[in-house]
DNA sequence: TCATGTGAAGCAGTTCACAGCG
DNA sequence: CGCTGTGAACTGCTTCACATGA
C-alpha cells in the first residue's frame, strides 16, 4: 500500500509538515486529534490531510479521529526518517559552513559526515564535526563514509561538474544551492533552492500593481 | 496587460529562469531564439514559454522568434528587478551571515542595508558592507534604509516575533529560513525555504522502493 | 453519533495542435 | 514558410460531500 513512485512532492512536503505539527502534539501531551482539528489549528486542510495519508494507508478510527504518536511514528517510517543518512557538503565556503553548523543541531535523520573544498586555504579547517578536505578526495570520502546525500554549495560554474562528480562516487541525492539549470545525471534525484528566484518571486508581487494597472485608474 | 496579482508563482519562478538563460544567450552574443531552441538548450518546454510570456504582451516576431536583449529587458521590468531593493537581515547566526556575503556579489536587484541580531556579543561586527546591529534597532533601522524586504534568520521560537516586528517596521516581503508554521501578517508576502523540508524530501524518494514494494518481487 | 476514507466535482497548470501573421 | 499566440484537450491536484464503520 506504498507507491513510493508515484507520490507528488507537494504531497511528500506536507507528510513533513504534518510530522513536525504531531510532534509537537505529542510533547504537550495530546493523544489524539481529528483531521478537522489539525487544520483548523495549523491551517491545513482537512481534506487534504485524509487524501494523503489515504495514499499509504489507513491510519485512523473512524469517529474518533488519530492516534498522535501512532501517526507520528507511521510518517517518520513512510518519509523514511527511520534511517540515518550520511550527508557530504561539497563546496565550504561561507555557505557551506553555515549549512554545516546548521545541520549539527537541526540536522534529525541527516548527519554531516565530510565537507569538501577546491581552495586549498580552506583545506583542514574544522567546521562543526568534520574537517575539511580537498576535492579531490571526495570518491574517497563517499566511500568511506557512506554518503547517500549531497548537498552542493559551490560557484555556480563549477556546479555541475561536482554534481557529476557526486554522482559518480554514488551519492543518489543532492539538494543544490547553486543557480543556473544542472543536469541531473542518472539515478540521482536533484532538488534546487534558488535564493536569486525566491528572492525574484518577492520582487514580481511587491511590485505587483504600481507599474502597470491600467483597471486601478 | 499585465495581471500581477493572479499570476502563479510558477510561472514567476520560470520568468526568472528564461532570464537568467537570455542574458547567458545575450552575452554569447545570441540576437534572436525561438521558443524551440530555448526548449531544447535547457530543457524547458517550448508551449510553456509561449504560455508564460502571454499573460503579460506579444513579445515575439512570428516566423522568426524573439530578440534576446529586447525579451531579457521586458522580463527585467516585468519581474520588478529594474528596482533596488534595500534588504535587511534578521538574524545574523551562521546563516545570515552567509547570505550576507553571498548577497554581497549575487544580489542583483537586491542589496544587503542592514543585519540585526539578537545576541549582544554578535553586534558590532562587520559582515560583507553592513555592521551587526541589535534587534531593538530594528524598526529605525527599516526607516532609515527603506528597506523593504527582510530576510529570517532566527531560530525557529524567535522567527514569528521577529517576523511581526519586520511587519510592523514596513517591510513588505519576508523570505523566511526558520522551520514551522508561521502567520503572515497582513500585507506581507512571506516565502518559505525549509532546508529540513527539502532533505526529507529527497529521503522519501531514495527510501522509495526499498521498505516496501510488493510488485517488484 | 462522529470523523474517517473516498468517489465525484471543481480548479489549476500543462500540453497539444493549429489559425494567424510577419 | 515558420514561429508565435491561443483555444481546446488533458493531466494532476484540491475540495466537496457522503457512505462507511468504529
Amino acid at each position: 500500500m506504498a507507491p513510493a513512485g508515484g507520490v507528488s512532492p507537494l504531497t511528500v512536503n506536507r507528510l513533513s509538515i504534518y510530522l513536525r505539527v504531531l510532534r509537537q502534539l505529542a510533547e504537550q501531551g495530546e493523544e489524539r486529534i481529528s483531521s478537522q482539528q489539525l487544520a483548523s489549528r495549523y491551517d491545513l486542510s482537512a481534506a487534504q490531510i485524509r487524501k494523503d495519508l489515504a495514499q499509504f494507508g489507513e491510519f485512523g478510527i473512524r469517529g474518533v479521529g488519530y492516534d498522535v504518536r501512532q501517526l507520528a511514528a507511521r510518517l517518520e517510517e513512510l518519509l523514511g526518517l527511520d534511517r540515518r543518512y550520511p550527508l557530504v557538503i561539497v563546496g565550504m565556503g561561507n555557505l557551506g559552513r553555515a549549512l554545516a553548523h546548521y545541520l549539527e543541531f537541526n540536522s534529525g535523520s541527516f548527519e554531516v559526515v565530510a565537507g569538501v573544498d577546491n581552495d586549498p586555504r580552506g583545506v583542514g579547517r574544522a567546521v562543526g564535526r568534520v574537517t575539511v578536505r580537498p576535492s579531490a578526495e571526495l570518491a574517497e570520502l563517499v566511500r568511506s563514509t557512506g554518503a547517500v546525500v549531497g548537498v552542493l554549495t559551490v560557484p555556480p560554474e563549477a556546479a555541475q561538474e561536482n554534481l557529476d562528480a557526486l554522482a559518480a562516487a554514488g551519492v543518489r541525492a543532492v539538494l543544490n544551492f547553486a543557480p543556473g539549470r544542472l543536469r541531473a545525471p542518472r539515478g540521482v534525484r536533484l532538488k534546487n533552492v534558488d535564493l536569486r528566484i525566491h528572492l525574484e518571486e518577492l520582487a514580481f508581487y511587491l511590485g505587483a500593481g504600481e507599474a502597470e494597472k491600467p483597471q486601478r485608474r
